[in-house]
RNA sequence: GGUGGGUUGGCGGAGAGGUUACGCACCGGAUUGCAAAUCCGUGAAGACCGGUUCGAUUCCGGUACCCACCUCCA
């Protein structure tokens, strides 16, 4: 069995990962709120998990790993969207999970086993409200219910922090039903159009917190093995959620492992609407990086570190997969060493390591290489076709896909072009070779003669504005 | 102010107390009208100051700088 380590924030140290029940491993991801696209940041811990995720069906079996991702479909930001929009709630839902999943999957994501939405779960928050009232760790007033933090001793530990260092440098307005500044609500009241649901304390809807800590215990239960999500959620909603669960279940942990991925940058900066280096996925895809290339860059950085996203780095993803693809093609693949991806990866998710493992394959073996490539999520050769390329030549003409030959559009141009060269005149030849690699060909000489490369999309009416 | 993390060659980015990371770029060679592509090869590092050690970029302490969170953004 391959021993996995992970870093867990909870103990800050490398850990083994020994599951609880190996036949049924139970990992919960905070998922988006869904308002709107899903950002590039957004993309970061979907991959990451995703790599973790395919490594634990690796290592354990496919039907071993039970993989909870939630939408979160009752925020205000929804209920602003709906006002400014005038659209349903449910409708802009809809749309968003929609939109979600088209850009998760085209990043090689699998679906995580459930996909609980909040608000088919609220049962569940009111009974676990009602249980933490009842045990005194939670209040209500003024048609709230809050969390009262000084119950539970342990608050603030994975954080780091203490609840008087906390209070001493808040910046947050303390509202008046508040017994103490760090109480947070787990049900608040709503009123006109909100959404809302009957409780024991009135029309109303649930905090932010409680719907992972009552869907997490619905579906893997009170403990569970890893709990994971950005830093930017380790304070305050996994504390929130610590306290919840810990409080309601009378647990010693609620995950044994929390994994977090640090943060992503753009360009050196953070991503923000103010700096215009704001964007989704569905940005990047529209522009036609391929999701296998966007992908890559994001196992380029190890999770735990800062990732800056660069056009540089797309550059070089594009042609290094370029590159796989057109060695792995057609090709079968052979498992045999795939065991140094996994041990790779086993070491606390180390993508950047495993991608040096298939750097190696590359210039060794085509078929490693394609299995490596598998583990990782990559697609295959076969399933994609943006990276193909169509070779014209006087002689032979070969396309390494479906893609159209272009022939009697483009061998007259080389033919030309290669009398140009026979004579000599130089001059001329370079002026038309010029010409032609403005349309996106690139024309090279080859032992055989001259040869067109003729990138995928190519269009050839751009040469209708070329003389012969 | 509090808490956590980081600082590796031109760039990106890992591991390891002593043995080549790797990729991109660069340079040299093969090849080439030029170029591209491909193949082969060389060089290049660990913020600063101390400490531990036979030996530290790797462990410990301090300094500087950077980043994140504390503001229901992953």
């Amino acid at each position: 069995m391959v021993e996995i380590s992970l870093t867990n924030t909870r103990t800050r140290t490398k850990e083994r990962f020994e599951p609880i029940d190996p036949k049924n491993i139970r990992v919960y991801a905070c998922g988006p709120t869904v308002y709107d696209r899903a950002h590039l940041g957004n993309a970061r811990p979907v991959v990451v998990f995703d790599v973790l995720f395919r490594l634990l069906r690796h290592v354990y079996g496919e039907d071993a790993v039970t993989y909870v991702r939630n939408f979160t479909d009752v925020d205000d930001k929804i209920n602003a969207r709906a006002a400014v929009t005038g659209r349903p709630i449910r409708d802009i839902t809809e749309e968003t999970i929609g939109w979600y999943h088209d850009d998760m999957d085209a990043l090689g994501a699998l679906r995580p086993t459930h996909e609980p939405r909040a608000t088919d779960y609220i049962g569940q928050m009111t009974s676990m409200i009602e249980d933490l009232v009842a045990k005194d760790f939670a209040y209500p007033e003024q048609g709230h219910v809050l969390f009262d933090v000084r119950k539970f001793p342990e608050y603030g530990k994975l954080s780091g922090r203490s609840l008087d260092d906390m209070i001493a440098g808040a910046r947050v307005e303390v509202a008046p039903y508040k017994r103490d500044p760090m109480d947070f609500v787990l049900w608040k009241p709503s009123a006109g159009d909100q959404p809302g649901w009957d409780s024991p304390w009135g029309y109303g809807r649930p905090g932010w917190h409680i719907e992972c800590s009552a869907m997490s215990a619905e579906l893997l239960g009170d403990v569970f093995d890893i709990h994971a999500g950005g830093i930017d959620l380790q304070f305050p909603h996994h504390e929130n959620e610590i306290a919840q669960s810990r409080c309601a279940h009378g647990t010693e942990v609620m995950a044994k492992t929390w994994l977090h991925n640090e943060m992503l940058q753009v360009e050196g900066k953070k991503m923000s609407k103010s700096l215009g280096n704001f964007f989704t996925v569905r940005d990047l895809l529209n522009q036609g990086i391929p999701g296998e290339v966007i992908r890559f860059v994001l196992l380029m950085t190890h999770y735990r570190k800062p990732m800056d996203w660069t056009a540089e780095k797309v550059r070089e993803a594009e042609a290094t997969l370029q590159g796989w693809y057109n060695l792995t093609d057609g090709i079968e693949a052979d498992s045999s060493m795939d065991f140094l991806i996994v041990d790779a990866l086993a070491d606390d998710l180390n993508t950047p390591a495993a991608l040096e493992k298939l750097h190696r394959f590359s210039s060794s073996s085509a078929a490693r290489l394609k299995s490596g490539m598998r583990l990782l999520g990559l697609k295959d050769a076969e399933e994609t076709d943006w990276w193909r390329t169509t070779i014209v030549s006087l002689s032979s003409t070969f396309s390494t896909g479906d893609t159209p030959l272009y022939l009697s559009e483009i061998v007259p141009f080389l033919e030309k072009w290669q009398q140009l060269r026979l004579a000599k005149n130089y001059e001329e030849a370079d002026l038309l070779k010029k010409r032609l690699e403005g349309t996106g060909l690139s024309v090279i000489v080859q032992p055989a003669g001259p040869v067109a490369i003729v990138p995928h999309g190519f269009d050839p009416k751009l040469l209708e504005a070329i003389e012969l």
